[in-house]
DNA sequence: TTGAAAGCGCTAACAT
DNA sequence: ATGTTAGCGCTTTCAA
């Protein structure tokens, strides 16, 4: 059907050999000859056949990525990121979506190194690393996303959380909020950072968490964040002193806190102040815009990119990287006082 | 490295060939080796090398994607739901995104010709037909999704365009809108369609559009949707007679006119009614909660997987099949006049 | 600068 | 029920 390196060698009167060094750009091969491939090549539009390539050389040019939720904005734009350098350097791009699932998250994992991918990245919804060792013993290189191990060393590419937390909650106390709750996530890397920065950034202006103020949103993750978002929030207007200020594990959950203070019949910032985390895209049109710490997650991408194809060259297996890139606060009106509207660059 | 089925055959005392034949349930082979054999696999947890299959069987269990947008939420949401519905049957995802731009797309659809993807999935950006004349070219089957070409007879999944127009349009007119504009997307099936069911719904009801009360976003596509609605939002304001209902191409250009209608400071939806398509994951939570026609993501995802998994699996070229879905409107805040509160279920 | 020989890991057709 | 032979399309020595 499609055209082999054997037939063009035949009608040239050329040796497979060398149309395959053509095809390499490999340099010893006359001009002429070269010439005459190579237009010989255009013409019947040849593709080499990966297969066969991948067979010999043991590389398929192909680099895997697993994330939790493609339908989160953080997780797509990350996708999106990847898919766009690496197919540059001519790699593609095998990407499948966990649910936030840990059983289909391995799963997808072991497919993805059946197909003895080149680079296996993988935003985790796993509480262990477990699985992460069986990448290791397939001696496939492996990048973690967002969310990494605190035992297992792995490259990794993510932000720093507990920055994360502190931006947030330092912002909120400069809004002159007194009783600052905090929804919590899971228990991943991320939720981990992210509430040790809002406790330090309390402690550093003398303050604590007051009882109950840190309420969890379960082991769910970002699966169903608004709804989670919404029941953690009844449970803080229903302690004993509620809060005047949230930082919410992220911007989904925000959106059900926002809500559920809307519903009870206050109001975004004036009774309550809100701030997420991820930024998303929308932001700018909800019902309150939503001050969020942006995860820069283009960065992310471009990041893991460069490294997975750094992975992908290199026959040397030690290489360990792991960059921790600045989060960055935006602020919208969910987080601005009346009384103190002096908006941060 | 990783192990073998010479391995295992040497080890056991047995040819690759019978090895091989278990590895694929072959019946001609004994409960005994094949019991022995199935041991030996899950300890050493054999995998099969794909490459070495697809050289010789021309099949790689791949399946390719390429979209315009993985951000926008109605393509995220497509490629989720396909990447989880052809993993079951052991397929692998390739999914690129093409950013809207034409070329870029003929680029990603060639890289994943070349990897002999079985099917392939496109979601085009593309003004004309051309470059799916040369994927038939190269015998592999294909699937339009979202949007089609009249010219072109080919596998297709989408929705009915027409039908989110008049749906959409109707709505307004019940409620007791009297100048109803259209911000029209760019040259492609959808935006057609829809201008189409727009002007039949208001035809159907003895009544045109106004002068200038169409306008178009551009040849953006869905690509900066917002900037675009905002603009195209702005003549419509300026227009001799404003309109008092807008249905637009798609939500991202809904949230730029209500954006735009708030800036100028009149009301949604009572000064001007707002309807948009797509039915974005947020819509609840936006300022003017929006009303959307909803395209049924998860059944075109569904239905697309299961149509490709079908033409992977048959030899008969000669298979086209087009499913046109319904689509449905989602009643929100953006469109429910005050004086004609009735919902409808 | 070119080519001949060997083989990557597997499957298909045909023995036995 | 099991094995033999051949070869998928390409790259990698190594020889000319």
């Amino acid at each position: 059907m499609a055209a082999r390196l054997k037939d063009i060698a035949e009608e040239l009167g050329l040796s497979v050999v060398t149309i395959s060094k053509v095809l390499r750009n490999h340099p010893d091969i006359g001009e002429a000859t070269r010439n005459r491939v190579l237009k010989r090549m255009k013409e019947l539009n040849y593709q080499p056949n990966f297969a066969a390539r991948s067979l010999i050389t043991g590389r398929t040019w192909t680099i895997g990525l697993v994330v939790p939720d493609l339908l989160h904005p953080f997780f797509a734009q990350i996708a999106k990121g990847i898919s766009v350098e690496v197919r540059r350097k001519g790699y593609s791009l095998f990407i499948s979506s966990s649910d936030e699932d840990p059983a289909l998250e391995q799963e997808e994992i072991a497919q993805l190194l059946a197909r003895r991918v080149d680079v296996m990245l993988v935003a985790s919804s796993q509480m262990t690393p477990e699985s992460f060792r069986r990448i290791e013993e397939q001696k496939i290189p492996y990048i973690l996303l967002d969310r990494q191990f605190p035992a297992l060393a792995s490259n990794f590419v993510g932000v720093d959380d507990r920055v994360v937390g502190v931006l947030a909650t330092t912002h909120l106390i400069e809004q002159r909020c007194k009783r600052i709750a905090h929804i919590r996530g899971p228990e991943v890397s991320t939720a981990m950072g992210r509430l040790e920065g809002y406790k330090q950034a309390l402690a550093a202006h003398q303050m604590a968490p007051l009882q109950g103020h840190v309420v969890s949103i379960g082991p769910s993750g970002d699966h169903m964040g608004e709804e989670a978002g919404y029941a953690a929030t009844g449970k803080l207007l229903a302690s004993k002193s509620p809060p005047d200020g949230i930082f919410c594990f992220n911007d989904p959950v925000a959106l059900g806190t926002m809500r559920a203070i809307l519903d009870a019949g206050l109001r975004v910032p004036e009774d309550i102040a809100v701030v997420g985390c991820g930024n998303l895209s929308y932001s700018d049109f909800l019902r309150v815009p939503l001050s969020s710490v942006d995860q820069n997650s283009k960065m992310i991408a471009k990041t893991a990119a460069t490294l997975a194809l750094k992975l992908a060259q290199t026959k040397d297996r030690g290489l360990l990287k792991s960059t921790l890139l600045a989060p960055q606060l935006v602020v919208r009106a969910s987080s601005l006082r009346a009384n103190n509207m002096r908006k941060p660059a």
